[in-house]
DNA sequence: GTCCAGGGCCTAC
DNA sequence: GTAGGCCATGGA
């Protein structure tokens, strides 16, 4: 079995397990957005709960964002962990969207994937996972998010070993899986539904879907 | 009480 | 280029 025909088994056996996960759970780009640097390294039920003191406050728009200081929006972040970083980080990224194209995100996602992938990575605050995030799950651009599930996915699936770089794990999806914005979307969202369900505290259950994908099979180096 | 979560920055070496 | 410290809340 190769890689391509293993990935797409996995993935298969997860849709059938979990379902459509319907990912970015958000109700606009820009919550999307707001959303990625809040999640870091943050569980996702903290920063729901930062959303909704947002969306409360009818801050989830570029224009109102734009107008709070650090100190209130660090306040209604505060569920989320990190405030001061994120409210910095927050502040950082509208800064970017008014600069990079006047807020208009029809225009900034127009740009060329990889030249505004750059331009993320520019933004204080956005590193990788979160550069790809917003550019998948709310520019709908063809790139695959890589976070710390699926790093623990690659290695407990033998598809990688060591300790593989962000790029290196990018490549072996990218490289192997047909381009499609909604197969990478539902994919991430699957290897973390995955993480969440079973192969953190009990990588060995025998309810887990992906029971017949374990160690068969040869090591696919990166 | 301890551990961990949908990271990234900064500094030291 | 990479290892380690730092940022912080809330649920298990």
């Amino acid at each position: 079995m190769d890689r391509r025909d293993k990935l797409l088994g996995i993935y298969s056996a997860l849709l059938k397990a979990f379902g459509h996960q319907g990912w970015w759970p958000a109700s606009s780009r820009f919550e999307v957005m707001v959303g990625a640097i809040l999640t870091q390294n943050t569980a996702w039920t903290n920063v729901e709960k930062a959303i909704a003191n947002l969306r409360r406050e009818g801050l989830l728009n570029l224009k109102r964002f734009d107008k709070i200081s650090h100190r209130r929006l660090a306040k209604l972040i505060r569920p989320a962990g990190y405030f001061n970083v994120k409210a910095k980080r927050l502040k950082s990224f509208i800064h970017f969207l008014k600069e990079s194209s006047r807020g208009n995100l029809d225009r900034l996602f127009h740009a060329p994937l990889d030249r505004l992938r750059r331009r993320l990575l520019a933004v204080h605050g956005v590193g990788p996972e979160t550069a790809d995030s917003i550019l998948l799950y709310a520019g709908g651009k063809p790139i695959f998010v890589i976070d710390a599930y699926t790093k623990r996915f690659l290695i407990r699936h033998k598809l990688a070993r060591g300790n593989p770089s962000y790029d290196e794990m990018q490549d072996l999806f990218m490289k192997s899986l047909p381009r499609s914005v909604e197969l990478f979307k539902d994919y991430h969202a699957q290897i973390v539904q995955l993480g969440k369900t079973y192969c953190r505290k009990t990588p060995r259950c025998m309810a887990c879907p992906l029971r017949d994908f374990k160690p068969q099979g040869s090591f696919s180096s990166i």
